[in-house]
DNA sequence: GACCAACTGGT
DNA sequence: ACCAGT
DNA sequence: GGTC
């Protein structure tokens, strides 16, 4: 039931507001703008700027059931459905309940351990100071294996914002990554990679066996088109990792320490924060060099921004418009320098 | 009343 | 197909 | 929920 349009809508609305250059005072200077269209988001807007607030917002947003959602939701894997059942049919209401309950909620996603175990540090705003910390663990990693990268903050930080939920890193390799060939061990979805060391290799599967062998947790990677790979062996394009962020600059990772794989020992070693390292949600995608533009615009949003492209381009130029490039509907890449518009 | 971005991975 | 995520 |  379209909830994502109805989100839609309300975004656009918000962002329209946002663009303004004044603080909105009246009604007036408001009812013909577009994307607040002539019903709820104007009565909110009304009731809001003649009393102050608005009894709907107030009274959704102080329920009990929005409350518990929310932070039931604010666990990294747990989204509306999930959050809705065990709120209705198990009355949790909040994570500390989920570990009580855990072993009879039946939560199957991996994801779910990590989120509730550093539910804190993944629901802390992640500074520009510690993305960039970041960045430096990841350049230090691909020195040690390749040269002539790109890495890129990309996301919010792109954009300018102080802070965010994640760091989102770009990669794309050089040249002499382009194209290796040779074939070699096979890695494994979802954590250790095999093969490692070997020359052939593709630089970005050694920097993520490097998260795996400084026990760093892994939690998913998405494997690339074989049409799109720039290698036989690099079948990666992105990992969504969380990696445990040094607090100074001399803390190393301790190869010693087990990863540990049930909650309740997640949860004991999560607490805590006294332990060197801040748990952080990070993004690291990874293309060849003709997609580099097409990745930086893709993955510097804003989530609104990139659908009000892609619509354009799909509904207005009849292309579409991805983080891999610009296609006409038979799947064809547009030669941009021949299509020079 | 149709349309609303485009995609991947896990179950 | 559904859910969660980018 | 708003736009066309
Ligand atoms: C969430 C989301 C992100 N993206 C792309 C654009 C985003 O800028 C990029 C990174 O995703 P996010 O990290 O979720 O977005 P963000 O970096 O803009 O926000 P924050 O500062 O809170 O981290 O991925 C999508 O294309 N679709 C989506 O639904
Ligand atoms: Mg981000």
């Amino acid at each position: 039931m379209g909830d994502e349009q109805r989100c839609l809508a309300y975004s656009t609305a918000a962002a329209t507001l946002k663009s303004l250059p004044f603080t909105v005072t009246t009604m007036s200077q408001i009812v013909d703008l577009k994307g607040l269209g002539s019903g709820h988001c104007l009565k909110v807007l009304q009731e809001t700027l003649d009393t102050g607030y608005c009894r709907e917002v107030v009274s959704k947003r102080d329920s009990d059931k929005y409350k518990s959602i929310k932070s039931l939701t604010g666990v990294y894997g747990i989204g509306n459905s999930v959050a809705e059942k065990l709120y209705t049919s198990c009355n949790i209401t909040s994570v500390s309940d989920i570990i009580t309950s855990w072993g009879r909620l039946a939560l199957n996603d991996e994801r779910i351990k990590y989120g509730v175990a550093y539910y804190e540090d993944l629901n802390t705003p992640v500074t520009r100071e510690t993305a960039e910390r970041i960045q430096g663990v990841v350049r230090r990693e691909l020195d040690q294996v390749t040269q002539g990268y790109k890495l890129e903050l990309m996301g919010g930080y792109r954009r300018g914002k102080s802070s965010g939920h994640d760091v989102d890193l770009l990669v794309c390799c050089g040249s002499n990554d382009e194209d290796g060939g040779s074939t070699g061990g096979v890695v494994g979805s979802g954590g250790s990679a095999g093969g490692v060391g070997l020359a052939t290799v593709s630089c970005f599967i050694q920097l993520i066996s490097s998260f795996s062998n400084y026990k760093y947790f892994f939690l998913q990677a998405a494997y690339r088109k074989q049409s799109d790979r720039v290698s036989s062996m690099d079948n990666y394009e992105k990992c969504v990792c969380i990696l445990k962020c040094p607090l100074q600059d001399d803390w190393t990772p301790d190869p010693m320490e087990d990863i540990q794989t049930d909650v309740s020992s997640l949860v004991t070693s999560g607490q805590n924060g006294d332990r060197g390292w801040r748990a952080t949600r990070v993004d690291l995608v990874y293309v060849p060099q003709h997609q580099w533009p097409y990745a930086v615009l893709g993955w510097s949003g804003s989530k609104l921004f990139l659908r009000l492209l892609r619509r354009y381009a799909s509904s207005t130029l009849g292309l579409v418009l991805t983080s891999h490039g610009l296609w006409n509907y038979c799947k064809r890449k547009l030669s941009s320098t021949l299509q020079g518009r």
